[in-house]
This record gives structure tokens, sequence and C-alpha cells, in this order.
RNA sequence: CGGGGUUUGGCGCAGUUGGUAGCGCGCGCGGUUUGGGACCGUGAGGUCGAAGGUUCGAGUCCUUUAACCCCGACCA
């Protein structure tokens, strides 16, 4: 993209620590990626998308790899699919947004989608051959939070990807349960966050004892791990004590972080689909519950975790894989900006996602192009100057490290 | 749900005992600059959250009201 048709705004300034006390939001804030409509609720301005696309195509990825078939559920629900869970009662659920149609009719917004899911895809496999099935989204969840807090990270409105796995026994869940959770390891790997994340064993739900979530470390998180980190053993706060007895640590040896929760996944059993009546027929003809797994990421979530732990004082440093480009291309002097031109067109052409400041100087001095390819945390920054064009290089640096010359075919391979 | 705070140009803020609404950034125009957000000149831009009141006179005082934000407990 040209810089000086893909709009973005950055700021100079950044708010305070009074004003935003959220570091994340801070900076993507001051780098132009998202701007707040109100408290916990973000619009994710044209960069901001694309970091949020490249994490849902990792993420993607993934649950395609394991057979998940990527579909897309309403925001308006209706009431009747909560009625058989319980689940409708502002009692038993208090993030809820509520709504009525104009004939009164009520309808909620879409806090999770488990019960629809089952409802609607689950109520379509009447067979134990139709099973097993694999469906995920990327959906807006919308909870009524009492209060919101830690900028993305926490927000009234956020992007989930949920999956929903189901089955025709137990055994295959938990095969599969064990499945995803592999697949989980992987996304966050590919996502930069590897090794701070911890496989984590949380409090279960009805049917089984522990769930298990997907922990990475941040101090602008809100959960609090004990952590046993040669046994490389995870287990939350809340259910220290059961679960320090289960598996046998020495709680003593546990080293307590704080941690940002980034996925979790719980396995269901039959009883979610046991009480909406949602069952199958077997081989020998009885009718059984479908067996549930739900898996859950918590996309802009996570955005805001790699914003908050990955930045320097010059601004964000995006993992590649999550990058809104690959490289920030800049031409300083006439010839210079010639030569970016031409550069700019052979990526284009290599299928190199570059970003072109091709602002001219009344838009933009050279300055503020290379503290922008900073601030943005794009992988990658060329410089084309009359300097480097001399000895018939360009200039090549990785946002955290140290320039050097290379020829621009050097440079077109190095980022293919 | 408890506690605290805010509301004045696009953004961030100041505004003293009540007396012509200001500053920084940004923006427009002219010029000088051009490897880390430059400089000079010049210009545009405001029913001071809303309603009512006191006063010769209200951003400032009084009453009412609304919206928003932060902190704590709870949560993907």
């Amino acid at each position: 993209m040209k810089r000086s048709e893909f709009w973005i705004k950055t700021s100079k300034s950044e708010q305070s620590e009074a004003e935003e006390p959220s570091k994340n939001a801070r900076l993507l804030t001051k780098a132009g990626y998202v701007d707040r409509q109100m408290a916990g609720v973000y619009a994710y301005l044209p960069i901001g998308f694309r970091v949020l696309e490249k994490i849902k195509q990792v993420v993607r990825e993934e649950m395609n790899a394991v057979g998940g078939g990527e579909l897309v559920m309403s925001s308006l629900q209706p009431r009747d699919l909560w009625e058989s869970t319980g689940r409708w009662d502002n009692e038993a659920v208090d993030v809820w947004f509520k709504s009525k149609l104009k004939d009164d009719t009520e309808v909620g917004l879409a806090w999770s989608h488990e019960e629809p899911i089952l409802e609607t895809i689950g109520r379509q496999a009447t067979s134990y051959r139709d099973l097993p099935i694999s469906v995920y989204q990327f959906q807006t969840k919308l909870r009524n939070e009492l209060r919101a807090k830690s900028g993305v990270m926490r927000g009234r409105e956020f992007i989930m990807k949920d999956m929903y796995s189901m089955h025709a026994s137990i055994e295959d869940l938990n095969a599969y349960y064990e499945r995803v959770k592999q697949a989980y390891v992987k996304i966050y790997d590919r996502l930069g966050l590897g090794d701070d994340t911890f496989v984590t064993f949380a409090s279960g739900g009805a049917f089984t004892r522990f769930s298990h979530e997907f922990q990475t470390l941040c101090d602008a998180g809100e959960d609090w791990l004990y952590l046993d980190r040669e046994k490389s053993i995870a287990v939350n706060e809340e259910v220290l004590e059961e679960a320090a007895q289960e598996l046998g640590l020495d709680k003593s040896k546990l080293e307590k972080v704080r941690s940002a929760e980034v996925g979790n996944i719980f396995n269901f059993g039959a009883d979610k689909a046991d009480e909406m009546k949602v069952e199958f027929t077997k081989e020998d003809g009885t009718k059984q519950p479908i067996f549930l797994g739900s898996y859950g990421v918590g996309i802009t979530r996570v955005m805001g975790v790699l914003a908050e732990k990955l930045s320097d004082n010059h601004g964000l440093v995006w993992p590649e894989s999550v990058a809104p480009f690959q490289v920030y291309l800049v031409g300083i002097g006439e010839q210079g900006e010639k030569a970016a031109a031409e550069l700019y067109t052979d990526f284009i052409q290599a299928s190199i996602e570059v970003l072109w400041d091709d602002r001219d100087g009344k838009h933009a001095r050279v300055g503020e192009k290379l503290a922008d390819a900073d601030l943005l945390g794009i992988t990658y920054r060329i410089v084309v100057s009359d300097k480097t064009l001399e000895q018939g290089k360009v200039e090549l640096k990785p946002r955290l490290g140290e320039p050097k010359l290379v020829t621009s075919s050097e440079a077109l391979a190095e980022l293919s």
C-alpha cells in the first residue's frame, strides 16, 4: 500500500498515564491502530484491522488443520435458545445485553454461542453417522461488563474465535480435545507468545474438574498463575488448592505470576446437550445427548497482549506473523524517492506486503517517516537515499536490529 | 454495586477576588528547510455539557440535570 492512499493517523504525543492507564491502549492509539469509542469499546482502524486479520489467519489455519469448518453465527439471539439451560436469567448471566423487537419480542446480544451452536449444528446431527462435527467462527462478543479496563484486553465488545466440537462418545471428545490443545500451543507459538504462554489448569464448570486456559505472562493481565517451570505446569489461583493436590505439586516451589488469559478450552461432556435435549441416535438405536467441547481464543485480547509485552520506547514491535506489513519503505531525496518507487513495484510483484511512505515533503518530512516506521512496529524498514544509492544499495533494518546495506535484489530475497 | 474525578476550538489543557475566552499540538496559506516528528511569518476555528437563577455583567457564584472517565469487587 501507499501511505498516501492508505489511511493511518499517527500521533506525535502520547496520552499520559493518568489519562489512559492502559499501556496497550496508549500505544495502539498513538500509532493509529485503534480508537476508543467508549469505555471498553474500540474501533479497529485500517492498520489495526490488518493486525487482527493476521492473528485470525494464524488461528484459522490451525483450526482448519483440525478439521474445523468456519461459519458465522448471528449476533441477535432469540430468548428461547437460552431458556433450556437457565442462562437467559440475568441472575445466572450478568453480562447480558438485551433488547426488544418492535413487537416486544425479547432478543439477546451474543455474549457466547454455546447454546446457539448446539441448537443449530447439534440439532442437525441426528445420527451417530453425522458425528463428529467441528465448527468455528470469528465473532464479536458483546458483554455488559460492570467495568471495562486494560484497554483492548478487556472490553464490552471484543472479537473471539470460538470453536465447538460435537462427538458421539466421550472418548472421541477427549481425543479431539487433546488435539485442539496441541493446535492451541502451535497458535501461540506462531503468534510469538509461545515462550510466555502456559497451558493452565483452571476452574472447569459442570462436567470436568478442570478446564484449560492458555495464560500469557503479562503484568497487565488479570489472573494470578502459580507456575512450576520445571514441570512446565501452571495453575490458576482459583483452583490452586485442589489442582496442587491432584497434580502432586509442591506449593512452596510454585512461582506466582501475573498473566492474561488468551484462550480457554472446555470439555462439557454430554451435560449441555442433555439440558438442551440435543440428541442423536446411536448405532443401537438409542438416543444420546451430544458430547460437546468448546474452544476460545480472544483475538482482540491477543493484539492487546502483544502490544503490552512487545514494545520499546520508539513504539510497537509486532512479531513478523502478525505485523500489518512486512516492510516500511522510505525514499529520501530525489533519487531515493525514484528508486523507492521502483522497489515498491518490485515488492508488489513479489507479493511482499509493503507500506511505502510516499508522502511528499509537504505531508511528512523524513524524520516523521522514520519515527512512524518504528512507532507502527513494522518488521523491516528499508530506506533508499542518495547515500545508499552511491553504493548501489538500500538500507535494510529489522525493527529491533542494526541497519545493513544490501542490494535491492538481496532485500527482495530476504523478504520473500 | 461502592469510592473518586471530568465536561472550555479537531485533540490535550489553562482560565486568579465575577469584568473583552487563552495556550500547546494539529489545521490553512506564503517562504526557508529535508537521514529522526524542523523553523519564520500569517490565518481560520469556541452558544465554555444542558436547563434555570443571582448580578449592570457569569467559564467563574447558586439550583437542577445529563453524559463521560478512573479505581475496587466479579468475569472470555
